[in-house]
DNA sequence: TACAATAAGTGTTACTTTTACACCATAGAA
DNA sequence: TTCTATGGTGTAAAAGTAACACTTATTGTA
């Protein structure tokens, strides 16, 4: 009965990470000047692999809070790349996984240990295996999902103007929208609910600051930018 | 160096194909009534284990041609399925992927041969481990990419009628269409191609057959149903 | 104290896309 | 010849999308 299984190989099984962020008006990802072996000195993901007892999404938690310090992060599942060599070193099946988060809040500290940076979306340097291809993707399906679901929020503070709402949503279609049309389509969405708090710092007269509400998106759940 | 990899576990990887066909107006799925072990005797995906020298992809391409004899099929991966109790006996990881055939072009004898069967889509019987959730996952993708990409066509014979393509999408979206506005908007894909051929098997009057150009498709890929 | 500079905020119109809807044509069978 | 079944066709209303420019509020500076 286990012969079923034991005629088969094994294979390590990795997971990476690509990490969005939105700060200064730009959609950014963390990314590693490896300080460690193998391909030390190249740039990469942040990665690791699967353990025994641990699921692939939970080994992607994992893998993302080491970097980060951060728990219950937006992750979706990018894709599964297996050629046979895809990492030089040794066959490793690896999983890709993007995530969504606010940079204002994740822990400096793991990401200085790691040497890990911030780096423009459009200004990606050579990474090593086929952590390009992985990225391509993963910008891909975010872009997708962001038009039909309100994921974008996870890269916003708590508490935004519409003018940052709209500058992230152009960064992540890599195109501009217009401002009226905008506001208009956002009017239509009550979740996103506007408080009374202004935003003084980029401007003189002062925007409105806005927040999602989550409760009230699930009641009626439609997005569309 | 290779210590890096060795202090890290290994993994069985399988491939699941949930492969989809049109027959007689209905969505279908290519499932086996398993005739070994384990779980002998239940429903499942036809799948397999990844070996050594064969990246993912390629085993998903040959787990389906064992099954059908088909090769250069139209496949997506769907998603990996990693939970650390997926599979009762042993844990494996396993990678779905999902198919479009031509129900007219697979081998008979090998599908009698692994005892698998056409189950109309919405008559799915009970299934092993966590293939119930994979099929789920797969058709919402195909759902969404035939929605966008003229891949519908890979389930349709060469010559097609309107009528047969339109109960197609109906049966991909799960909706009952307008036949004007389907037909206007076919009519406004120049790839779509008008034989002089009359399919008279449905009706006395006899239908147009048309072809889907794939070349003329790729000059201006715009596709939306 | 007024004016210059800067980002925030606001409506209307034309155009495009989508939806709803019903009858005639054709050919074989009865 | 008439009945039956499927194939094939156009128009109008509605909804959604896209294009477009000026006023407001505030602060810093002359």
């Amino acid at each position: 009965m286990t012969a079923y299984y034991k005629i088969n190989p094994k294979f390590y099984v990795s997971v990476d990470c690509i990490i969005f962020g939105f700060d200064e008006g730009e959609l950014k990802l963390l990314l590693l000047k490896r300080n460690f072996e193998p391909a030390k000195g190249e740039w990469s993901l942040m990665g690791g692999f699967v353990q025994e007892e641990e699921s692939v999404d939970d080994a992607a938690k994992r893998v993302l809070r080491e970097l980060t310090g951060l728990d219950h992060v937006f992750m979706e599942q990018v894709g599964t790349f297996g050629n046979t060599k895809r990492d030089p070193g040794e066959r490793v099946i690896s999983i890709a996984y993007y995530a969504l988060i606010n940079v204002n809040e994740y822990d400096r500290k793991l990401v200085e240990k790691h040497n890990a940076y911030w780096i423009n979306i459009n200004e990606i340097p050579e990474l090593i295996f086929d952590h390009p291809e992985m990225i391509v993707k993963a910008r891909e399906l975010m872009k997708s999902q962001a038009s039909d679901n309100p994921i974008g929020f996870n890269l916003l503070p708590e508490l935004f103007t519409l003018t940052q709402m709209q500058s992230l949503y152009e960064a992540i279609y890599g195109e501009q929208m217009d401002k009226r049309n905008f506001r208009k389509r956002v009017a239509t969405m009550d979740f996103i609910e506007k408080t009374d708090l202004i935003d003084k710092t980029n401007s003189k007269r002062g925007a409105c600051l806005y927040k999602f509400n989550d409760k009230a998106y699930r009641k009626d759940p439609k997005f569309k930018l």
